[in-house]
DNA sequence: CTGTAGTGTTACGATTCGTAACACTACCGG
DNA sequence: CCGGTAGTGTTACGAATCGTAACACTACAG
């Protein structure tokens, strides 16, 4: 489908949040902390699957591979919505922001939030303007 | 899945986007302005579909409907983008920002837009800070 | 009353994803 | 030295979704 917001399923994204959360950790250990109770090879292919889409990584310890992520959450969701709002609206951001806003999607907390993100980013970054 | 971003293939999204531009219209004004040269049993399904998925509503006007979006498209990407950065982070959608910034997904017009959106919304709806 | 414009039904192949069995291999302990 | 265990690789299968469409049905115009 032209995958948009993140080609991951439900299992992949348990399994992805995992693995921001708790750092490089073997296929073992990611089974443990899932919810669900599932075969070891059922983790096991996720993950394989995780890093064909080139979500993780592992490195080899001993004969055993430790899985990590590839790129931090926050930046794969930021590609995320961004790729959404493209698709969505040919990259018309501010009709996004109408809808958030008139659709109450964000509270005004959280949009004060997004305000003071944005001034720290200008401050940060302040680019001809 | 549980779909995130929007329920939407390919073909669905480019009809979506014909009837969010151009308005009300019947399934063959929207087969003409599609760019592939598609059968019309093939655009009155996709049309069905949209409308089992809430995307549109139709009219009779005679013995022809006339589908139009049930919701603007900026409502619908929103609502798109706050259930992605739900399902990715949580709602910490800090976290998401931090990414678009450190990503340069947005770029600095596009910070300055949101920036002034917010203000604007601020302005709007001024409720307890 | 028949054809045409329009709608409804059904389908099929590709892809993705959850889920897993089974097969293979290398090292540790006896 | 050899077998079992821990770990990896291969293959598969069923459900769901989606693009794509054929075909069947119906109502109104002429």
């Amino acid at each position: 489908m032209t995958d948009i917001s993140a080609d991951l399923g439900d299992l992949e994204r348990e399994v992805m949040q995992i693995i921001w959360d708790d750092g490089p950790m073997t296929a073992d250990a990611v089974r443990e902390r899932l919810q669900k109770p599932l075969k070891d090879s059922t983790v096991r292919t996720v993950l394989r699957r995780l890093e064909d889409k080139n979500y993780v990584t592992h490195t080899t310890e001993g004969r055993t591979f430790l899985y990590s992520a590839v790129e931090a959450r926050g930046l794969v969701a930021a590609r995320a919505v961004k790729r959404l709002v493209d698709w969505f609206c040919d990259g018309a951001i501010d009709e996004v922001l109408v809808g958030m806003v008139d659709g109450a999607v964000l509270d005004s907390r959280q949009l004060k939030l997004l305000g003071d993100k944005i001034a720290e980013a200008k401050a940060r970054n302040p680019k001809k303007d």
